[in-house]
DNA sequence: CTGTTAGCGCGTTCAT
DNA sequence: ATGAACGCGCTAACAG
């Protein structure tokens, strides 16, 4: 069924370990003879046997894509883009394999020998075991989306704090001083983040803090739907909310629309992500882009990297949310005016 | 670094064939010494490894799902509920290996050795000349939301005419009689399969069909967005616009809200999917539920069986859509009484 | 430049 | 019930 390298050896009249040599283009085979192994190579169509080329040059050619997990909390967009991202940078010769870490019960099948590297989209602290164990048995790895403390792990991620610090921004510009936040899933670093960029800038701009106006959300629609029912419920409801992901935009959207108000009329909201349905909501939303394709492709190299030379350079890599202006936000200014 | 058996086998003092068996759990070892290799084995964190035995095993433990593309018309929720799907039947210590067709130059890498089996998410013909290689090379294959002709391919899809049907004959018992259709990818054959449904509602209800009420997308949202333009340019615009997915029902909401019109009371809109933000449109979309997780499911169960056993009864599955009625049709029967 | 030999880690006859 | 020897397909020393 397989056809091996001795099977072309035999064709060609030398011995198995001339064709190694041949296909893999050593120097020491003269153009000739390579050629015409080739040649052979083709004709019978063979490609070789990767296991036991993994066997013994001790290298899985699978890559290990991990999130913190494949459902709840984490977004179609959000796992879709991370996918195309890495798979855009390794070659097809390598295995991706995509996991959810809540699917594993032990860590024992994480290996050295079955993952050439490891690339981890975290989302929560949850996952440290997870980065200690593969620290541990020192599979190359790059850590996404979260800050992590060890020195030694490559970390690529967004500056969501500056973000969000911008977007409270635009609200105060914009005259709103009564502005509200929808959090994430509580326990995810992202949650936190945002809520800190959205706690520095009140607290720069001296406006007060307000419990009534923190509610919690967990990163899909219904939440933010239900966290913006709640918000409209308030003796002195905020007219202006910033919610920490755009699927909880589109839910507080919602909410607003069916209280009879218009979002951009009425209430201002802005989202975080930049989902690609953000630009065809109604009113296009205005949100901070997230570029998570970019951090999973620059993940990706890095980690390639690391496969090879181990690099030394291990500051965190910070890429740049920006601001994405559309229709969301009313201006208090002119509307009083 | 890595445990072997053979380290297992001198710490025991026997020979690695006994703790081979062991660990496989062979009748042929003595409860004693099974009981005191696998403790071993746990004292050292043995793990076994994976290219070894599928070396010796011809066994691959990595199963490839395939779609026809990973960009470009393939929504984010589509690729996310596959994957989930997927993931969500085969245990952890199989690989996924989830890439795009046209990511391949030739299929050469594409070997029954390297892939137990092969899950094809197929939206469309131009994957055909991948089912033939996969084919030719024996590899078990289960085609996923495509009709294809071979009989000897294990086949699950939606039944989306039928799904499609339904939709428009929601439009006339709502006094609906002018129905435009807005089409997905040209070549994919879903787009087709929803067009001959349009089709042929239109012919069992005695409407005209119509060249200038069937526009042309791509099953992004912003090819919605200018095919809804296009209708609404029209002389005589429809009043109902059956889209081929819910991405490009978005963006024609959209549009239909540039032009000043409010969907669900001036014009009317279904879509075809049932993604997750179609619940949170303003108003809330009606669709076409179509089950691709379970699709999936259901797929890469059939897989396994197809791994196993190899099953005969390759009829294709089909999977009911079924619609789900929201608000963004206007009931005409209603409006003008 | 090419061939001989060995070995990667595992499962599997064939002995005993 | 256990072990010795072999082979899966490939690459890498070591000769020549």
């Amino acid at each position: 069924m397989g056809v091996t390298i001795k099977d072309i050896a035999k064709l060609a009249n030398v011995s198995h370990t001339t064709v190694s040599r041949a296909l893999n283009n050593s120097p020491l085979i003269k153009e000739n003879t390579k050629r015409k192994i080739i040649e052979i190579a083709n004709q019978l169509n063979y490609s070789p046997d990767v296991h036991a080329r993994s066997l013994v040059l001790q290298k899985s050619y699978t890559i290990g894509l991990f999130l913190t997990r494949l459902s709840n909390g984490t977004s179609s967009s959000f796992l879709a883009e991370t996918i195309k991202g890495v798979n855009s940078v390794i070659d097809e010769n390598y295995n991706l394999y995509v996991r959810g870490i809540q699917d594993f019960q032990d860590f024992s099948a994480i290996t050295r020998k079955r993952f050439d590297g490891i690339i981890l989209m975290s989302q929560s602290d949850i996952d440290n075991a997870f980065i200690y164990h593969v620290l541990e048995k020192e599979i190359p790895l790059v850590v996404l989306n979260r800050q992590v403390e060890e020195r030694s792990i490559v970390n690529v991620l967004s500056n969501d704090q500056e973000g969000v610090y911008e977007a409270i921004n635009l609200f105060i510009e914009n005259g709103h001083r009564n502005i509200a936040l929808i959090e994430g899933t509580s326990h995810f670093r992202s949650s936190q983040e945002r809520k800190e960029g959205y706690i520095k800038a009140l607290i720069d701009f001296k406006l007060p803090i307000l419990q009534e106006y923190m509610v919690k959300g967990n990163y899909d629609m219904e939440s933010g739907y239900k966290a913006m029912k709640k918000l409209l419920a308030l003796e002195n409801p905020p007219t202006a909310v910033f919610c920490s992901n755009d699927d909880m935009a589109i839910g507080a959207m919602k909410a607003v629309n069916d209280a009879g108000l218009f979002v951009g009329a009425d209430f201002s909201i802005i989202g975080f992500d930049d989902i690609g349905f953000s630009e065809y909501t109604s009113p296009a939303l205005t949100t901070v882009k997230r570029p998570i394709e970019k951090i999973s492709m620059v993940g990706a190299q890095k980690l390639l990297q690391l496969m090879d030379d181990v690099i030394e350079e291990n500051e965190p890599i910070y890429l740049t949310t920006n601001l994405v202006k559309r229709q969301s936000v009313v201006d208090l200014n002119k509307k009083n005016s």
